[in-house]
DNA sequence: GCCAACGTTGGC
DNA sequence: GCCAACGTTGGC
């Protein structure tokens, strides 16, 4: 899962200790998250920082459910279409588990063969919500030194 | 700040 | 249902 540190960092991850990804307007996005399981692993990513890495672990607390900041007029994510009878956007809790020691940036993972066919790696993927193979997961974790 | 890639919108 | 116009994402 992405966020712009400049927005939500894992830092305010690490303070607040579980959040509802709130705010996805993509379909796409969404139905990774409808999909999500309590427990499963996710990742936690920096974008658009200085450098974009892989920051840190965070497991689903609770799954999907409709995303209430679609149904307040005042909040950035406001879309009328989407209603309390008839949600759009739904979005799971995270909870926050680990800050890596040791961040791992866009450019070193694109060194890493294994990871070759990651959505994260794949030129233009703009999804903030995507799928980890185990096997990258797995890789991954090592890389982190976890 | 630029811009390429991508998703969405809306006229026809 | 096509597709041009527009908005957004995110690396650089």
């Amino acid at each position: 899962m992405k966020s712009e540190p400049e927005t939500y960092s894992i830092d305010d991850f690490k303070n607040e200790k579980t959040t509802w990804w709130e705010g996805v307007r993509n379909y796409q996005a969404r139905n990774f998250m409808r999909d999500m399981k309590k427990g499963d692993l996710v990742l936690f990513y920096h974008s658009n920082a200085n450098p974009p890495a892989i920051v840190g672990l965070a497991t689903v607390s609770k799954e999907a459910q409709p995303d209430k900041s679609a149904f307040d007029k005042k909040s950035s994510y406001y879309d009328p279409k989407s209603t309390p009878e008839n949600p759009r956007w739904f979005c799971v809790e995270i909870a926050f588990q680990k800050k890596f020691k040791k961040i791992l940036p866009l450019e070193e993972l694109k060194k890493e063969k294994s990871l070759k066919s990651m959505v994260l790696l794949k030129p233009g993927s703009r999804l903030s919500v995507q799928p980890v193979t185990p096997e990258e997961f797995a890789h991954i974790l090592k890389m982190a030194e976890l």
